[in-house]
DNA sequence: CTGAGATTCTACGAATTTCGTAGAGATAAA
DNA sequence: TTTATCTCTACGAAATTCGTAGAATCTCAG
């Protein structure tokens, strides 16, 4: 593995991460959800290092890509950003339980 | 109120719906992260309606304004976009909490 | 050690997007 | 009607991202 500037934004932490849990390169990966070849890499490594932004429809097809949702990326508690991992997996019937234990809970905490 | 275009993606709408639960208009909350006054209205409508999309420190800043996660403005699913605004007002115990559910339901949800 | 292959990063002009300005259109109340 | 409030949009200016091309780093086979 060659030198990897650390990401500078939040987006570019998160877009590493999923892409290495994955594992594949850059190019790759940009190839995968459409853009060109000759340009995917440089791409990529601008929006994980942090230098550029990409539009939100190519930061939702890097999420279907990485099989995370696309919120995922813009998520600033690393808390809530493993549970946005784990509800992908969850039916409707399963979301409505965490939706159900939340509102249970906030409601407590208004009490306080 | 006078005409409103619908937002035509989702972050406009997700805005929309924000700023339409604090009840403030759109130079307002412009205003309240530091735009300019005399152009904060044309932008926060054109991020409504999907014109424009802004970026993410300006996302950031309007969700820190309108009480709502930064996420939100890019869950695509309705239900995780509740459940997002519920983990707002909840301590980090209470996180954990659904962490610990929403890992057993993906669990489960493994073997079926 | 040397060379080939794979991966990531970056400079610079071109292309695309957003911004600021200015004003129009819509609605409600006096 | 007049006034005030709120939202939207056209157009040139400004800012951002893109594509190209190549450099830099790391691994591993020979």
């Amino acid at each position: 593995m060659p030198r990897q500037s650390p990401p500078s934004t939040l987006f570019g932490r998160r877009l590493r991460d999923a892409r290495g849990r994955v594992g594949i390169p850059q190019d790759k990966l940009g190839v995968l959800i459409g853009m060109d070849e000759g340009s995917s890499s440089a791409r990529i490594s601008r929006y994980e290092t942090g230098v550029h932004e990409p539009p939100f429809v190519t930061a939702a097809n890097l999420a279907a890509a990485l099989h995370v949702p696309v919120a995922y990326f813009y998520c600033d508690d690393d808390r809530l950003a493993d549970l946005l991992i784990l509800c992908a997996v969850l039916d409707d019937s399963q979301k409505d339980q965490l939706l159900a234990l939340a509102t249970e809970l906030s409601a407590s905490s208004v009490l306080a």
